[in-house]
DNA sequence: ATACACGCCTGCTGGC
DNA sequence: TGCCAGCAGGCGTGTA
């Protein structure tokens, strides 16, 4: 279950493969991996095809890669456009099971739904030819799909999303203030250096419903999935059901930093793997599944207090919690 | 506007 | 031992 830090793993994994490299070939083997595509796979392999890929950026559990026009420089046409066409994007979203795979020549994957030939740049090592990388889209559950997405300014002005190098390489460029259009509704992470703390704290204290469907909810805050929604409930001592207008800004505030800090922790660790379906473009799992504190701990010891993790059904999926570090709303509702 | 159920999909697990 | 219901769960959509 890719959140962000598996997410963002991906995305720096790639970025060094796909940044300035050509779009040598397009190989969709699985069409429902194009639900977010709008269009016949043969639009998709269309307006992929020779297209030159300019950064790997994400925002939340979204990922895309800015494409600019064969030859273009990336310079900025009379429309705010990048190259000599409207902005474009490959959008990728992991859903529940999806993998992105790097190599040549790999032994085809199970479940593989995309591929796709690049041309690395090359240039900036010493000129000589690579030989092209492949990438392939592996999804066991194809709830996860690609697209071809054109992009808008973001609203704030600011940089759209997490790019790595290109934060600094290349602040300035179009493609850095453009969204693609599905992704354009998905709030800010907590990780985004234009994250405004207060507006969450703003949105958090008119929502009715328990602090975890609001951590949950990629309107809001992006790239929490129900790992680490627990996670940081834990780490803040909030219940789950808590309503999320009656919490103190201080403990939203509070909470806003647990998130940071285990976002920030599974990051260092490579993300959480329960089994194979997470794994980074080398098909290597993460370690932070060794840390988790509640998440699949039922039955184990809180590790602040001892007391037995319990494991309670909310918004029809599952939640972990200690009963003591966070106790149940005194006042239910509904 | 917000809240919530549902469908999408495959593979694993637990209960009978 | 074998079978199948239930579960895992992010996101878009539809309905209230």
């Amino acid at each position: 279950m890719p959140e962000l830090p598996e997410v963002e793993v991906v995305r720096a994994g790639l970025e060094p493969a796909v940044t300035g490299a050509r779009v040598l070939h397009v190989n969709v083997v699985d069409g429902r991996a194009l639900t977010r595509h709008d269009g016949p796979a043969e639009d998709f392999v269309e307006r992929l095809t020779g297209r030159t890929i300019a950064a790997a950026v994400r925002r939340g559990k979204f990922m895309w890669f800015p494409l600019v026009s064969d030859g273009s420089d990336g310079s900025v046409g009379s429309d705010g456009s990048v190259g000599s066409s409207r902005p474009e994007a490959l959008v990728a979203h992991l859903g529940m099971s999806g993998q992105v795979l790097l190599g040549r020549g790999r032994e085809a994957a199970r479940h593989r739904r995309i591929l796709i030939d690049v041309q690395p740049s090359g240039t900036d090592r010493g000129g000589r030819g690579e030989q092209p990388v492949e990438l392939e889209f592996v999804d066991q559950r194809t709830f996860g799909s690609m697209a071809i997405d054109t992009m808008v300014p973001t609203v704030d002005g600011a940089p759209a999303g997490s790019a790595g190098a290109a934060d600094t390489r290349d602040p300035g460029a179009v493609w850095r203030r453009s969204i693609p259009t599905q992704v354009s509704h998905i709030a800010r992470d907590p990780l985004d250096p234009a994250f405004d703390d207060d507006r969450f704290v703003a949105m958090a204290r008119k929502r009715s419903s328990g602090i975890k469907r609001v951590l949950l909810d990629q309107g809001v805050v992006s790239g929490i999935g129900n790992i680490y929604a627990d996670e940081s409930l834990w780490a803040a001592k909030l219940h789950f059901d808590r309503p999320a207008d009656r919490l103190p800004r201080a403990d939203l505030h509070r909470l806003l930093a647990e998130v940071r800090s285990v976002l920030r922790r599974a990051l260092e660790d490579g993300g959480t793997s329960f089994d194979a379906q997470y794994v980074n473009v080398n098909g290597q799992s993460g370690y932070f599944s060794q840390r988790l504190a509640v998440y699949g701990q039922q039955g184990k010891p809180c590790p602040r207090c001892g007391t037995t993790i319990v494991r309670e059904a909310f918004m029809n999926r599952s939640s972990h919690r200690c009963p003591v570090c966070q106790p149940a709303p005194r006042q239910r509702r509904r």
